[in-house]
DNA sequence: AAGCATTTCAAACGCTAGTTTGAATCGGTG
DNA sequence: CACCGATTCAAACTAGCGTTTGAAATGCTT
Protein backbone atom coordinates (compact mmCIF):
# COMPACT_ATOMS: atom_id res chain seq x y z
CA UNK A 1 0.00 0.00 0.00
CA UNK A 2 1.58 3.17 -1.34
CA UNK A 3 -0.18 5.28 1.76
CA UNK A 4 1.94 3.21 4.19
CA UNK A 5 4.89 3.76 3.08
CA UNK A 6 4.90 7.89 2.68
CA UNK A 7 3.01 8.60 5.59
CA UNK A 8 5.26 6.93 8.70
CA UNK A 9 7.84 9.26 7.58
CA UNK A 10 5.31 12.79 7.42
CA UNK A 11 3.84 11.47 10.75
CA UNK A 12 7.15 11.08 12.13
CA UNK A 13 8.22 14.71 11.22
CA UNK A 14 5.54 16.37 11.62
CA UNK A 15 3.63 15.08 14.50
CA UNK A 16 0.03 13.32 14.09
CA UNK A 17 -2.25 16.21 14.87
CA UNK A 18 0.27 19.00 12.02
CA UNK A 19 -0.07 15.83 9.32
CA UNK A 20 -3.01 16.45 7.44
CA UNK A 21 -4.86 13.76 5.30
CA UNK A 22 -3.96 16.16 2.16
CA UNK A 23 0.09 15.91 3.16
CA UNK A 24 -0.25 12.26 2.83
CA UNK A 25 -2.04 11.82 -0.11
CA UNK A 26 -0.49 14.23 -2.50
CA UNK A 27 3.30 12.48 -1.54
CA UNK A 28 1.16 9.08 -2.07
CA UNK A 29 -0.11 10.30 -5.73
CA UNK A 30 -3.34 9.24 -4.48
CA UNK A 31 -6.97 10.46 -4.01
CA UNK A 32 -8.17 11.87 -0.56
CA UNK A 33 -10.97 9.37 -0.09
CA UNK A 34 -8.27 6.97 -0.11
CA UNK A 35 -7.47 7.29 3.41
CA UNK A 36 -10.76 7.01 4.46
CA UNK A 37 -11.58 4.47 2.54
CA UNK A 38 -8.88 1.77 3.59
CA UNK A 39 -8.38 3.15 7.31
CA UNK A 40 -11.47 4.08 8.24
CA UNK A 41 -10.60 7.24 9.08
CA UNK A 42 -6.93 9.11 10.24
CA UNK A 43 -6.65 8.03 13.47
CA UNK A 44 -7.24 4.60 11.64
CA UNK A 45 -4.11 5.33 9.83
CA UNK A 46 -1.90 6.60 12.43
CA UNK A 47 -2.53 3.70 14.76
CA UNK A 48 -1.74 1.20 11.67
CA UNK A 49 1.44 3.76 10.72
CA UNK A 50 2.36 3.22 14.25
CA UNK A 51 1.96 -0.47 14.74
CA UNK A 52 3.89 -1.06 11.37
CA UNK A 53 6.48 1.23 13.21
CA UNK A 54 6.75 -1.22 16.38
CA UNK A 55 7.15 -3.97 14.40
CA UNK A 56 9.82 -3.53 11.80
CA UNK A 57 11.85 -1.75 14.52
CA UNK A 58 13.05 -4.37 16.33
CA UNK A 59 16.96 -4.24 15.65
CA UNK A 60 18.71 -7.09 14.16
CA UNK A 61 19.34 -8.33 17.66
CA UNK A 62 23.72 -7.63 18.45
CA UNK A 63 25.33 -10.78 19.38
CA UNK A 64 24.32 -11.72 22.91
CA UNK A 65 27.23 -13.76 24.03
CA UNK A 66 29.28 -10.43 23.41
CA UNK A 67 30.57 -9.00 26.94
CA UNK A 68 28.64 -6.30 28.48
CA UNK A 69 30.50 -3.36 27.64
CA UNK A 70 30.37 -4.18 24.15
CA UNK A 71 26.52 -4.75 24.44
CA UNK A 72 25.31 -1.42 25.96
CA UNK A 73 27.77 0.36 23.54
CA UNK A 74 25.88 -1.16 20.51
CA UNK A 75 22.67 -0.49 22.16
CA UNK A 76 23.95 3.04 22.49
CA UNK A 77 25.06 3.51 18.76
CA UNK A 78 22.00 2.41 17.53
CA UNK A 79 20.16 4.53 19.45
CA UNK A 80 21.99 7.49 18.30
CA UNK A 81 22.13 6.80 14.91
CA UNK A 82 18.77 6.50 14.49
CA UNK A 83 18.08 10.06 16.05
CA UNK A 84 21.07 12.00 14.41
CA UNK A 85 21.55 9.93 10.98
CA UNK A 86 19.07 10.19 8.01
CA UNK A 87 18.55 6.56 7.49
CA UNK A 88 15.72 5.12 6.24
CA UNK A 89 14.14 3.86 9.11
CA UNK A 90 15.20 6.72 11.61
CA UNK A 91 11.34 8.09 11.51
CA UNK A 92 10.20 4.93 13.46
CA UNK A 93 12.10 6.15 16.35
CA UNK A 94 11.01 9.88 15.78
CA UNK A 95 7.21 8.87 15.75
CA UNK A 96 7.94 6.90 19.23
CA UNK A 97 9.78 9.65 20.66
CA UNK A 98 6.50 11.65 20.07
CA UNK A 99 4.09 9.28 21.54
CA UNK A 100 6.60 9.72 24.33
CA UNK A 101 5.88 12.53 24.97
CA UNK A 102 1.96 12.71 24.23
CA UNK A 103 0.96 9.10 24.20
CA UNK A 104 -1.73 8.42 21.30
CA UNK A 105 -4.84 5.88 22.58
CA UNK A 106 -3.08 3.34 20.09
CA UNK A 107 0.13 3.93 21.33
CA UNK A 108 -0.80 2.70 24.45
CA UNK A 109 -1.87 -0.46 23.63
CA UNK A 110 1.86 -1.07 22.20
CA UNK A 111 3.90 0.32 24.81
CA UNK A 112 3.80 -2.55 26.78
CA UNK A 113 5.48 -4.79 23.69
CA UNK A 114 8.27 -2.60 23.43
CA UNK A 115 8.70 -2.60 27.11
CA UNK A 116 8.86 -6.36 26.78
CA UNK A 117 11.36 -6.46 23.89
CA UNK A 118 13.78 -3.92 25.05
CA UNK A 119 13.89 -4.21 28.69
CA UNK A 120 14.97 -7.62 29.45
CA UNK A 121 18.11 -7.02 27.24
CA UNK A 122 19.52 -3.96 28.93
CA UNK A 123 18.38 -5.18 32.23
CA UNK A 124 20.66 -8.02 31.49
CA UNK A 125 23.18 -5.85 30.69
CA UNK A 126 23.36 -3.54 33.55
CA UNK A 127 23.17 -7.05 35.51
CA UNK A 128 26.25 -7.84 34.21
CA UNK A 129 28.16 -4.63 34.21
CA UNK A 130 27.22 -4.36 38.35
CA UNK A 131 26.17 -7.83 39.59
CA UNK A 132 25.97 -6.05 43.44
CA UNK A 133 22.66 -3.10 42.68
CA UNK A 134 19.22 -4.33 43.89
CA UNK A 135 16.63 -4.80 41.87
CA UNK A 136 14.84 -1.49 42.01
CA UNK A 137 18.50 0.32 41.09
CA UNK A 138 18.77 -1.80 38.14
CA UNK A 139 15.49 -1.19 37.23
CA UNK A 140 16.06 2.66 37.24
CA UNK A 141 19.68 2.08 35.99
CA UNK A 142 17.88 0.37 33.01
CA UNK A 143 15.53 3.71 32.27
CA UNK A 144 18.95 6.11 32.94
CA UNK A 145 20.80 4.39 29.82
CA UNK A 146 17.55 4.58 27.63
CA UNK A 147 16.27 7.92 28.84
CA UNK A 148 19.94 9.03 28.02
CA UNK A 149 19.99 7.39 24.58
CA UNK A 150 17.40 9.09 23.53
CA UNK A 151 17.17 12.37 24.79
CA UNK A 152 20.61 13.72 24.66
CA UNK A 153 20.11 13.42 21.12
CA UNK A 154 16.72 15.04 20.64
CA UNK A 155 18.17 17.92 22.48
CA UNK A 156 20.95 18.23 19.96
CA UNK A 157 19.68 21.76 19.64
CA UNK A 158 20.72 22.52 22.88
CA UNK A 159 24.28 21.36 22.13
CA UNK A 160 24.47 23.80 19.32
CA UNK A 161 23.80 26.59 21.08
CA UNK A 162 26.21 26.16 23.82
CA UNK A 163 28.79 25.27 21.60
CA UNK A 164 28.05 26.63 18.41
CA UNK A 165 29.90 24.73 15.40
CA UNK A 166 28.84 21.69 16.75
CA UNK A 167 25.97 21.18 14.17
CA UNK A 168 28.69 21.86 11.64
CA UNK A 169 30.59 18.56 11.95
CA UNK A 170 29.73 15.61 9.99
CA UNK A 171 26.94 13.34 10.84
CA UNK A 172 28.99 10.41 11.33
CA UNK A 173 31.46 12.15 13.65
CA UNK A 174 28.79 13.60 15.78
CA UNK A 175 27.40 9.96 16.18
CA UNK A 176 30.73 8.50 17.07
CA UNK A 177 31.37 11.42 19.80
CA UNK A 178 27.86 11.04 21.28
CA UNK A 179 27.83 7.28 20.96
CA UNK A 180 31.23 7.01 23.11
CA UNK A 181 30.17 9.56 25.46
CA UNK A 182 27.37 7.86 26.03
CA UNK A 183 28.60 4.83 26.64
CA UNK A 184 31.40 6.12 29.01
CA UNK A 185 29.40 8.02 30.95
CA UNK A 186 26.71 5.15 31.80
CA UNK A 187 29.20 2.90 32.04
CA UNK A 188 31.39 4.91 34.95
CA UNK A 189 27.82 5.27 36.49
CA UNK A 190 26.96 1.66 36.22
CA UNK A 191 29.64 0.55 37.74
CA UNK A 192 30.20 2.75 40.47
CA UNK A 193 27.47 2.69 41.71
CA UNK A 194 26.30 1.39 45.60
CA UNK B 1 -2.97 40.99 32.02
CA UNK B 2 -5.40 38.19 32.46
CA UNK B 3 -5.30 36.71 29.12
CA UNK B 4 -0.95 36.34 29.42
CA UNK B 5 -1.98 34.32 32.78
CA UNK B 6 -4.25 31.78 32.02
CA UNK B 7 -2.44 31.34 28.29
CA UNK B 8 0.75 29.75 29.98
CA UNK B 9 -0.77 26.86 31.61
CA UNK B 10 -2.85 25.82 29.17
CA UNK B 11 -0.24 25.81 26.46
CA UNK B 12 1.86 23.93 28.50
CA UNK B 13 -0.78 21.15 28.74
CA UNK B 14 -2.24 21.10 25.55
CA UNK B 15 0.70 22.52 23.32
CA UNK B 16 1.18 25.03 20.93
CA UNK B 17 -1.03 23.46 17.95
CA UNK B 18 -3.49 22.07 20.22
CA UNK B 19 -4.64 24.99 22.24
CA UNK B 20 -7.30 27.47 21.02
CA UNK B 21 -7.60 31.19 21.55
CA UNK B 22 -10.96 29.80 22.67
CA UNK B 23 -9.97 27.98 25.22
CA UNK B 24 -7.65 30.86 26.29
CA UNK B 25 -10.33 33.35 26.47
CA UNK B 26 -12.71 31.05 28.07
CA UNK B 27 -10.53 30.55 30.73
CA UNK B 28 -9.76 33.98 31.10
CA UNK B 29 -13.12 35.35 30.74
CA UNK B 30 -12.83 37.57 27.86
CA UNK B 31 -13.56 37.98 24.57
CA UNK B 32 -12.00 36.18 22.04
CA UNK B 33 -10.90 39.13 19.92
CA UNK B 34 -9.15 40.46 22.83
CA UNK B 35 -5.86 38.15 21.60
CA UNK B 36 -5.80 39.53 18.56
CA UNK B 37 -6.22 42.89 19.74
CA UNK B 38 -3.21 42.76 22.30
CA UNK B 39 -1.05 40.25 20.64
CA UNK B 40 -1.56 40.97 16.94
CA UNK B 41 -2.23 36.83 16.44
CA UNK B 42 -2.32 33.12 18.12
CA UNK B 43 1.70 33.40 17.52
CA UNK B 44 2.03 36.79 19.33
CA UNK B 45 0.57 35.31 22.31
CA UNK B 46 2.69 32.66 21.92
CA UNK B 47 5.72 34.24 21.83
CA UNK B 48 4.51 36.55 25.21
CA UNK B 49 4.17 33.60 26.87
CA UNK B 50 7.25 32.02 26.13
CA UNK B 51 9.18 34.72 26.80
CA UNK B 52 7.45 35.34 30.27
CA UNK B 53 8.16 31.45 30.83
CA UNK B 54 12.00 31.87 30.30
CA UNK B 55 12.29 35.42 32.22
CA UNK B 56 10.48 33.81 35.54
CA UNK B 57 11.88 30.41 35.03
CA UNK B 58 14.89 31.46 36.78
CA UNK B 59 14.73 29.47 39.94
CA UNK B 60 16.04 30.87 43.00
CA UNK B 61 19.56 30.54 42.95
CA UNK B 62 20.73 28.19 45.22
CA UNK B 63 23.71 28.64 48.24
CA UNK B 64 26.68 28.77 45.48
CA UNK B 65 28.95 28.10 48.36
CA UNK B 66 27.63 24.51 49.06
CA UNK B 67 29.59 21.42 48.17
CA UNK B 68 29.51 20.51 44.45
CA UNK B 69 27.53 17.08 44.83
CA UNK B 70 24.84 19.49 46.69
CA UNK B 71 24.25 21.61 44.51
CA UNK B 72 24.14 19.26 42.12
CA UNK B 73 21.10 17.53 43.81
CA UNK B 74 20.04 20.54 44.00
CA UNK B 75 19.64 21.14 40.40
CA UNK B 76 18.63 17.44 39.48
CA UNK B 77 15.54 17.81 42.42
CA UNK B 78 14.09 20.74 41.28
CA UNK B 79 14.02 19.64 37.48
CA UNK B 80 12.56 16.72 38.79
CA UNK B 81 9.99 18.52 40.95
CA UNK B 82 8.82 20.36 38.32
CA UNK B 83 8.05 17.67 36.13
CA UNK B 84 6.30 15.34 38.89
CA UNK B 85 5.01 17.77 40.86
CA UNK B 86 1.84 19.88 40.65
CA UNK B 87 3.43 23.29 41.55
CA UNK B 88 2.15 26.37 39.93
CA UNK B 89 5.39 27.11 37.77
CA UNK B 90 5.67 23.80 36.60
CA UNK B 91 4.04 25.00 33.42
CA UNK B 92 7.18 26.75 32.53
CA UNK B 93 9.06 23.40 32.09
CA UNK B 94 6.32 21.68 30.39
CA UNK B 95 6.63 24.42 27.64
CA UNK B 96 10.57 24.13 27.30
CA UNK B 97 10.05 20.94 26.99
CA UNK B 98 7.54 20.85 24.39
CA UNK B 99 9.66 23.43 22.11
CA UNK B 100 13.17 21.19 22.56
CA UNK B 101 11.04 18.89 20.60
CA UNK B 102 9.90 21.07 18.48
CA UNK B 103 11.11 24.76 18.50
CA UNK B 104 9.48 27.42 17.51
CA UNK B 105 10.38 30.34 15.42
CA UNK B 106 9.70 32.10 19.01
CA UNK B 107 11.63 29.97 20.92
CA UNK B 108 14.94 30.31 18.66
CA UNK B 109 15.48 33.50 19.90
CA UNK B 110 15.21 33.02 23.07
CA UNK B 111 17.55 29.73 23.46
CA UNK B 112 20.28 31.58 23.65
CA UNK B 113 19.47 33.01 27.15
CA UNK B 114 18.52 29.82 28.64
CA UNK B 115 21.98 28.19 27.95
CA UNK B 116 23.54 31.49 28.84
CA UNK B 117 21.94 31.05 32.27
CA UNK B 118 22.26 27.53 32.84
CA UNK B 119 25.22 25.87 31.42
CA UNK B 120 27.64 28.00 33.17
CA UNK B 121 26.36 26.91 36.95
CA UNK B 122 26.15 23.23 35.39
CA UNK B 123 29.69 23.71 34.12
CA UNK B 124 30.96 24.61 37.20
CA UNK B 125 29.47 21.59 38.95
CA UNK B 126 30.86 19.14 36.97
CA UNK B 127 34.73 20.69 37.20
CA UNK B 128 34.50 20.59 40.76
CA UNK B 129 33.38 16.91 40.70
CA UNK B 130 36.06 16.33 38.38
CA UNK B 131 38.29 18.78 37.15
CA UNK B 132 40.61 15.77 35.51
CA UNK B 133 38.08 16.13 32.89
CA UNK B 134 38.67 17.97 29.36
CA UNK B 135 36.65 21.09 28.34
CA UNK B 136 34.80 19.14 25.55
CA UNK B 137 33.93 15.74 27.91
CA UNK B 138 33.19 18.59 30.55
CA UNK B 139 30.56 20.06 28.21
CA UNK B 140 29.28 16.64 27.10
CA UNK B 141 28.77 15.59 30.98
CA UNK B 142 26.62 18.85 31.00
CA UNK B 143 24.27 17.98 28.51
CA UNK B 144 24.00 14.39 30.02
CA UNK B 145 23.17 15.58 33.07
CA UNK B 146 20.16 18.33 31.78
CA UNK B 147 18.94 15.55 29.57
CA UNK B 148 18.55 13.08 31.96
CA UNK B 149 17.08 15.59 34.50
CA UNK B 150 14.37 16.10 31.45
CA UNK B 151 14.02 13.07 30.15
CA UNK B 152 13.48 10.61 32.82
CA UNK B 153 10.85 12.43 34.38
CA UNK B 154 9.43 12.92 31.06
CA UNK B 155 9.30 9.29 30.15
CA UNK B 156 7.71 8.30 33.21
CA UNK B 157 5.17 6.95 31.40
CA UNK B 158 7.70 3.93 30.78
CA UNK B 159 9.02 3.40 34.21
CA UNK B 160 4.93 2.55 34.94
CA UNK B 161 4.61 0.54 32.00
CA UNK B 162 7.73 -1.72 33.04
CA UNK B 163 7.08 -1.60 37.12
CA UNK B 164 3.69 -1.34 37.46
CA UNK B 165 2.47 0.08 40.53
CA UNK B 166 5.07 2.86 40.16
CA UNK B 167 2.37 5.64 39.10
CA UNK B 168 0.52 4.73 42.38
CA UNK B 169 3.16 5.84 44.79
CA UNK B 170 2.60 9.15 46.27
CA UNK B 171 4.18 12.14 44.32
CA UNK B 172 6.70 12.81 46.76
CA UNK B 173 8.29 9.39 46.88
CA UNK B 174 8.64 9.47 43.12
CA UNK B 175 10.35 12.47 43.09
CA UNK B 176 12.14 11.58 46.14
CA UNK B 177 13.19 8.06 44.87
CA UNK B 178 14.11 9.80 41.44
CA UNK B 179 15.81 12.70 42.45
CA UNK B 180 18.29 10.48 44.82
CA UNK B 181 19.01 7.84 41.74
CA UNK B 182 19.77 10.58 39.44
CA UNK B 183 22.00 12.11 41.30
CA UNK B 184 24.12 9.35 42.48
CA UNK B 185 23.84 8.40 38.63
CA UNK B 186 25.10 10.91 37.57
CA UNK B 187 27.96 11.45 40.68
CA UNK B 188 28.99 8.13 39.90
CA UNK B 189 29.66 9.16 36.39
CA UNK B 190 30.89 12.28 36.23
CA UNK B 191 33.43 11.01 39.41
CA UNK B 192 34.47 7.86 37.26
CA UNK B 193 35.14 9.26 34.15
CA UNK B 194 38.55 9.35 32.86
C1' DA C 1 -18.40 -10.45 -22.85
C1' DA C 2 -21.60 -9.57 -18.90
C1' DG C 3 -22.01 -8.92 -14.22
C1' DC C 4 -20.51 -7.75 -9.81
C1' DA C 5 -17.62 -6.35 -6.03
C1' DT C 6 -13.75 -3.51 -5.28
C1' DT C 7 -11.31 0.50 -5.73
C1' DT C 8 -10.58 5.30 -7.38
C1' DC C 9 -11.93 9.83 -8.08
C1' DA C 10 -13.64 14.84 -8.11
C1' DA C 11 -16.49 17.41 -5.67
C1' DA C 12 -18.81 18.98 -1.92
C1' DC C 13 -20.19 19.02 3.11
C1' DG C 14 -19.69 20.25 7.92
C1' DC C 15 -16.99 21.67 11.41
C1' DT C 16 -13.50 24.01 13.81
C1' DA C 17 -10.31 27.59 14.64
C1' DG C 18 -8.01 32.14 13.60
C1' DT C 19 -9.15 36.48 12.27
C1' DT C 20 -11.84 40.65 11.10
C1' DT C 21 -15.41 44.00 11.71
C1' DG C 22 -18.16 47.58 13.30
C1' DA C 23 -20.77 48.90 16.97
C1' DA C 24 -20.86 49.58 22.04
C1' DT C 25 -18.54 50.76 26.24
C1' DC C 26 -15.11 52.75 29.02
C1' DG C 27 -11.97 56.31 30.88
C1' DG C 28 -9.68 60.15 30.97
C1' DT C 29 -9.36 65.37 29.30
C1' DG C 30 -10.46 70.08 28.01
C1' DC D 1 -20.77 67.61 29.78
C1' DA D 2 -18.82 66.75 25.27
C1' DC D 3 -15.19 64.74 23.03
C1' DC D 4 -11.99 61.13 21.74
C1' DG D 5 -8.76 57.46 21.88
C1' DA D 6 -8.52 52.92 23.90
C1' DT D 7 -10.72 48.78 24.89
C1' DT D 8 -14.39 45.27 24.83
C1' DC D 9 -17.82 42.75 22.67
C1' DA D 10 -21.04 39.76 19.68
C1' DA D 11 -21.18 38.33 15.38
C1' DA D 12 -19.68 37.16 11.08
C1' DC D 13 -16.00 35.93 7.83
C1' DT D 14 -12.39 32.92 5.98
C1' DA D 15 -9.50 29.06 5.46
C1' DG D 16 -8.19 24.50 6.23
C1' DC D 17 -9.13 19.98 7.47
C1' DG D 18 -11.51 15.38 8.03
C1' DT D 19 -15.09 13.16 6.09
C1' DT D 20 -18.89 11.80 2.92
C1' DT D 21 -20.96 10.95 -1.45
C1' DG D 22 -22.20 9.21 -5.75
C1' DA D 23 -20.44 8.36 -9.98
C1' DA D 24 -16.68 6.41 -12.78
C1' DA D 25 -13.10 3.05 -13.42
C1' DT D 26 -11.01 -1.30 -12.52
C1' DG D 27 -10.45 -6.12 -12.09
C1' DC D 28 -12.03 -10.66 -11.26
C1' DT D 29 -15.42 -14.50 -12.01
C1' DT D 30 -18.50 -17.08 -14.77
Amino acid sequence: MRILEVAGPIFAEKGRRETTIRDIVQAAGVNQAAVNYHFRDKDGLYAEVLRLATHTAREQEPAEDAPAEQRLRDLVRTSVERLLGHQRQAWHTRLMLRELEEPSPAFVSLVDEIVGRIMPRVERIVAELNPRLGEEERWLCCHSLMSHCNGMPKAEFFLERSRPGWGERAAEERIRIMTDHISRFCLAAIGGLE
